[in-house]
DNA sequence: ATGCCGTATTCTGTATACAGAGTACAATCT
DNA sequence: AGATTGTACTCTGTATACAGAATACGGCAT
């Protein structure tokens, strides 16, 4: 048996619909307020209203679009009110994986901190999402619990939204780097305590 | 203008069929790795394959159904290992609520401890079940974060599923209706440490 | 001129139809 | 007898068709 590599199954249109047009929300391509009728989508994306009916669904059930009855659906506008009550969870998240990561004596590759210091230094904004992503996405995988990736990652996406939107005006704090190094010195030391409450103090200042 | 009762909107069918989908696999009329075809469902709910094909992707999102490549979907078996982990995360979103509820000196309805004592002396499971949930419900809601409930809600979903299970074999702690009182008496009196470590440890005992 | 009602349009949700992918069985060859 | 390949069947996913609900606009009455 020779080692083929993997065929990836199924490209499946519902899945495909769905990515794009989160994509276009989180971007922003697809304002917020914005009436999505199922015909133009399918037409832009050359499918049917079937598989954009049954995205459509999925989006509104984690919060990106809204019922509008009768006029379809809208975009979910972003509501500050909202973005601070997703940070509440994310971080209490965040800190559980934390604390999971540090029982196992998780040690972060070092890289990407270095690289989201580079990234900082830069003012590449897009590399410093990226960065920040990897560091939080890598805590996740440690923590062993594949629930918790998964919670956040629609949070992320919802965070991912927002973000474009504010970092336009205000800077990213220049310490978070420092932060995210002392969490994941207190992990790898095996301090779970100490890198639970770290982590929900840096889930605070980010909201 | 003659205030009247609002009318619930929008039956869906989408909705129906996956709320009866839902029961039926945490009753357990719905075996855990039993095969599901689309036409038997529809057939038995007398609709069209549609709305049973939108409401599988609901469940297959969180994790009710797997995949099953080329043999349609099949109900998720109840892992051990998977329960740790909900309870995992459940726990901890249920400390972060207690510690908001706290924050707002939140007084929990008597009648909700005094009606989980009751069941439990009487040995009702079904009851007790109820009671244990409208707890943690009335937590939820008073913490201010929707997106506590909203999450947790599914978890609770899952735990029912094991709880059935479980329940028939093991008798249910009979500490955790003081250990509910002493949540309730530290959220009333503001105490948000103390409430949240309480729900935490109250959390670690369930699993 | 303004307010109200009726009609037409538009858009969603559901049902039916169709095509493709995969499995199971059976027949054939070694 | 066992293994392998070909064929038929089954089931899913997507497209098209249909019906119902809600809105927006235009006409009519006041």
């Amino acid at each position: 048996m020779s080692s083929l590599i993997q065929i990836e199954a199924a490209p499946d249109l519902v899945e495909k619909v769905w990515h794009a047009l989160l994509d276009a929300i989180c971007e922003g391509s697809l304002a917020p307020g914005e009436r999505i009728m199922q015909e133009d989508i399918a037409a832009q994306l050359a499918v049917s209203r079937q598989p954009v009916l049954q995205a459509l669904r999925l989006l509104k059930k984690d919060g990106f679009v809204l019922d509008a009855p009768g006029r379809g659906v809208l975009v979910a506008p972003l509501d500050v009110v909202q973005i601070e009550r997703i940070y509440q969870v994310r971080s209490t998240l965040d800190a559980l994986a934390a604390r999971l990561a540090a029982e196992q004596r998780y040690k972060l590759p070092a890289e990407i901190i270095s690289q989201g210091r580079q990234a900082l230094k830069a003012g590449q904004i897009k590399a410093m999402l990226e960065a920040d992503a990897r560091f939080h996405g890598a805590i996740y995988e440690a923590s062993g619990n594949p629930l918790i990736a998964q919670s956040a990652q629609l949070h992320w996406a919802h965070i991912r939204r927002a973000m474009g939107a504010v970092l336009q005006v205000a800077d990213m704090r220049s310490s978070i780097w420092d932060e995210h190094e002392a969490i994941a010195g207190a992990i790898a030391a095996g301090q779970a305590e100490r890198a639970q409450s770290l982590m929900r103090e840096h889930g605070q200042e980010a909201g």
